[in-house]
DNA sequence: GGTATATTAAACCATATGGTTTTAGATCCG
DNA sequence: CGGATCTAAAACCATATGGTTTAATATACC
């Protein structure tokens, strides 16, 4: 069905690439909001909101359910984890980073102690 | 410094969002390679893999050090470990939706034992 | 110096992205 | 019916993206 097994995590990465709809997935986050809701709060006219959702949908983020007039929309954050599986493994490195960050503070504070604080 | 905070996180994901830069990263994952090393498997021409290369500079993915004519390139992993905290929010979504999944299967797993497996 | 190698830069092209404004459909409501 | 509301669709525009090919630059090597 989908020729390119990586396809749906393009989606998902450049969906979330842009800040208008990452804040668009952060207010659906508190629930179902239809189109003029999430459209509201952003800088920038309806379509263009419109246009967001809809990468959103493309990339299995958002789903939306027609009633009346009223395009309602929900997060889906199933492919998140899709992401998050990719990210997991370059945990070690990111963490590892982090840990010599940690280790050149921890350097720090101890020469602190034993020079007394200069300046 | 930074005008939007969240611009390193659109560049991040932006970066992500490329199957040839995802397969950058995971070489360089197993430590330095130059530039001719990265493009060779890559099904595109070498300036082209350049290109993608400072995509992922521009997310401070990788580090470039020159050797020479050779310039060396050095994943960075910190930034994904921004990524992550992003995509951390929604953790308790996506898991509630695989728990419901696995809901449903325990359900079908039920359903099987108690009438015999069908077709 | 001369040649091969590694990389950048430039020019070009097609298509995508992100925005606008305007027009057109549905749907609700008095 | 008629007007207000919610949304899509279309046309348009500027810029970005992702690729190419060709030229230029810098380094290594004989």
């Amino acid at each position: 069905m989908v020729l390119d097994p990586s396809a749906q995590l393009n989606d998902v990465f450049h969906a979330l690439a842009h800040p208008a709809r990452r804040e668009i997935l952060r207010r659906l986050f508190d629930g179902e909001q239809n189109l003029s809701e999430l459209s509201a709060p952003l800088k920038m006219s309806f379509p263009a909101a419109s246009k967001h959702v809809r990468v959103l949908e493309k990339a299995k983020l958002v789903r939306r359910r027609i009633e009346g007039r009223s395009h309602l929309c929900r997060i889906d954050a199933k492919p998140l984890g899709k992401a998050n599986d990719w990210l997991e493994g370059y945990r070690r490195l990111w963490e590892e980073s982090f840990q010599r960050l940690d280790a050149v503070l921890e350097e720090m504070k101890a020469q602190e102690k034993k020079h007394g604080r200069r300046r």
